[in-house]
DNA sequence: GCTATCTGCCGACAACTTGTCGGTAGATAA
DNA sequence: TTATCTACCGACAAGTTGTCGGCAGATAGC
């Protein structure tokens, strides 16, 4: 008996499925006959949606993408909270916090999802590098930030959080809190701002 | 008519041809029958060498990272070289020189050799980050640099430029000159050096 | 109400993949 | 001179991705 869907609902059905399955297994190890008998449907219905494989972890990608950067942006916008506090937040966002679990990152980072996680990596970067920027040039002209190339610290920034957060997940207490300072002290250092006052709005955040 | 070698000939000669195949059309576009045929051996004899594909790839970033490691090595070790030219050249080896060649790492960065790509990083930072540890505290005791984090200064710094110094191959010189001022300038600071003093050994060295 | 079309779906099939395994040639050892 | 051991061979099993002709059921046109 056939089950007929929408377009858009079976597209999500499959990306759904297809997302959970590369995370776990790795876009290698997963199959498309996988993702096809966990939904059961037929193949022809999967190359229906999608032309390939390869546009399935694409779809995937763009959409996580797209809730990062999104979750990023509403963490920037916020002129409620200053301007220390988001910039860090985001960051946070973008690592620990985030629509997909921890575990999903740290899966995120094994090898086998090396693919997965560099067009991730290359997407956010994209969308989430020029708010940083705009955050950083802001906190320039306030006085707390000191630098003459906004965009390049925020990318430098990001890519790093972004691979030595997951190296973190595998320390000890002792070692990943050393590390965790050494980011913040770096970070610091990369704005001009003054030592100290990025730990603080850290401190902040997770105090409320 | 069967052409007989010893163990580690062919297995060399094997790995030389997947490593371009790899790096040329990415790990998983480039079969065993691809190397298998450039080579003209049968398929027994490639499984007879090596037990999987990614154990190949395996031998081959284990291979290419040894020697990045122990060029850099080389060049921290020379003690008639000033600090901050060793440190800058090591840095510079690593991503632009080295025994594979520029347009090879512009190829090893295409998202379909992203698992080659990791598995080179993880290597070489695990290699390398020490001993830019070690030439950065010799540097904090002499005071040409001010670092309360040398191990995790370095790492950032190759990772960083390991990720940024492809996308400088993409773009107008204008802006390759801009980036890599600000690679620069965000180097000073992280090892808490002086403006202007690392530059300035880059500049040596160059003008060699 | 009766076709025609269009959308979503089906599953067999071609053309690959990786990895296995019994067997063979030729150098080396007994 | 025979036995063994090393490197090699190629057919084959089991699985992969992507294609394609055709079908079912909702929607549109008459």
């Amino acid at each position: 008996m056939r089950v007929v869907k929408p377009a858009e609902e079976r597209k999500n059905e499959i990306l759904d499925v297809a997302e959970q399955l590369f995370v776990e297994k790795g876009f290698d190890n997963a199959s498309t006959n996988d993702i096809i008998k966990e939904i059961g449907i037929a193949r022809g219905t999967l190359y229906y949606h999608f032309k390939s494989k390869e546009e399935i972890l694409d779809a995937i990608v763009e959409r996580m993408g797209r809730e990062k950067i999104a979750q990023a942006a509403t963490i920037v916008a916020d002129w409620n909270v200053p301007l220390m506090e988001r910039l860090t937040g985001s960051v946070l966002a973008l690592n620990v916090d985030s629509g997909v679990g921890v575990e999903m990152l740290a899966q995120m980072h094994k090898p086998q999802n090396a693919l997965l996680h560099q067009k991730m990596q290359e997407s956010v970067i994209a969308g989430v590098v020029p708010l940083f920027a705009k955050l950083i040039e802001e906190g320039n002209t306030v006085g707390i930030f000191n630098t003459k190339y906004p965009t390049d610290a925020a990318e430098m920034i990001v890519i790093y959080s972004n691979t030595a957060f997951d190296e973190l997940a595998g320390l000890s207490p002792e070692k990943r809190e050393k590390k965790s300072k050494a980011f913040i002290y770096h970070t610091e250092r990369l704005l001009g701002a003054d030592e100290g006052s990025l730990a603080a709005a850290i401190m902040k955040i997770f105090s409320k």
